[in-house]
DNA sequence: TACCCGTGGAT
DNA sequence: TATCCAAGGGT
């Protein structure tokens, strides 16, 4: 659009916003998601901690087993840890998982089983930061506070045609001040879901449906023709890969398993034991760190697997256990069977379900 | 404050 | 295949 012949720099007027957005949503935004349609906020927590960083389409699944697991806060608060990771795995981000269990028993201790009522005190629990609070806040008790996450800072920098990469700090808090400025003074849970719903369903992030936006009588950057400069893409950075033997040490139909350190990648989960680099003897440090009595290592093909900041390249070494040697006991290790009821609810990051999957077929 | 933390969908 | 990144938070 454009006015005079010049391309429009200034947002024409802030206070339709929100009452438009709102009216988009009762009209097209998403009401039946598994998580909407209920206030109930320990519901909405947990659907907003798998959302952090995934999309819908992968969390509905995970959901459902969830909830039919642990209904309620009293429920997860005495699950033991594995079951909760269990639930988790392939999700990604454990540490999600650990925390949303960790403030479960914090709420279930200190606050008597009742979830906070404010977003400032939901913001207090572990796993949960600002955005979160704002939007379990708001969903649950109608608060009027304002979420910023992905699909917000998509369509607040092209609607108002804010320039930087979001994740940067300074870019960031003119985007909080604008999410705040544009809050109404009610209905702020539909005005929130049609935020999200419309940087998710049409203000996505190609190929946006800006003929059908709600938005697009205002939008600067769409006024300007600069809609896909908008949001400035994240600073390419060095991705480093890495190399790791991975050990299958089998005897019948079970496979040795080491638990992970709480922090660091896959915290908490069970995992493939690692050849150190280098490692000279694989034989001899099989026996002599995992205890076990193994004639030969077979290789099985690499597996690639890229996270965010960085790939890598499991190479997994299969030997079959003659004997388990007596000494060399560690509390981490653990056997577990290849059976499919074994497997599937154990803590197991994706790569390694997916190896042991394999191994079970191989096996017949 | 940059960097760490998973996985899968979309292009 | 390579790249980006999604209902972010912790440190």
């Amino acid at each position: 659009m454009q006015r005079n012949g010049f391309k429009r720099t200034e947002y024409a007027d802030m206070s339709d916003f929100s009452s438009r957005l709102v009216a988009w949503q009762a009209r097209s935004g998403r009401k039946d998601l598994p998580w909407q349609g209920g206030v109930d906020p320990y519901r909405i927590w947990v659907s907003e901690i798998m959302l952090q960083q995934t999309q819908v389409a992968t969390v509905i699944p995970y959901f459902l087993r969830f909830m039919a697991a642990f209904p309620d806060i009293a429920a997860l608060a005495e699950a033991p840890t594995d079951e909760v990771l269990g639930l988790w795995s392939g999700l990604g981000y454990y540490a999600r998982a650990r925390n949303l269990h960790r403030a479960a028993r914090r709420v279930a201790e200190a606050h008597g089983g009742r979830f906070p009522g404010s977003a400032s005190e939901i913001a207090q629990l572990p796993g949960i930061g600002r955005s979160t609070a704002a939007a379990i806040a708001a969903f649950a008790y109608g608060e009027r506070v304002a979420i910023l996450d992905g699909n917000v800072k998509r369509v607040l920098t092209r609607c108002f045609a804010v320039a930087g990469f979001p994740g940067e700090k300074a870019v960031e808090a003119r985007l909080w001040t604008l999410a705040e400025k544009l809050l109404p003074d009610e209905g702020v849970a539909r005005y929130t879901q049609g935020l999200m719903d419309l940087g998710a369903t049409v203000c996505t992030r190609s190929r946006p449906a800006c003929p059908v936006c709600p938005m697009a009588a205002d939008c600067l950057a769409l006024a300007q023709g600069r809609v896909h400069e908008f949001p400035a893409p994240r600073p390419r950075r060095e991705r480093p890969s890495r190399q790791e033997t991975v050990l299958i040490m089998l005897e019948g139909d079970g496979v040795l398993l080491e638990k992970r350190p709480p922090t660091g990648i896959w915290g908490g989960l069970l995992a493939l034991p690692v050849l150190p680099e280098a490692c000279e003897d694989p034989l001899a440090w099989i026996a002599r760190v995992l205890g076990l009595e193994v004639d030969t290592l077979e290789p099985l093909p690499g597996l690639r697997h890229d996270f965010t900041h960085f790939r890598l390249e499991m190479l997994p070494l299969v030997g079959r256990v003659r004997a388990p040697l007596p000494a060399a006991h560690q509390d981490a290790l653990s056997w577990l069977s290849l059976a499919p009821e074994s497997l599937a609810p154990a803590p197991l990051p994706a790569p390694v379900r997916k190896l042991l999957e394999e191994c079970r077929v191989a096996l017949g």
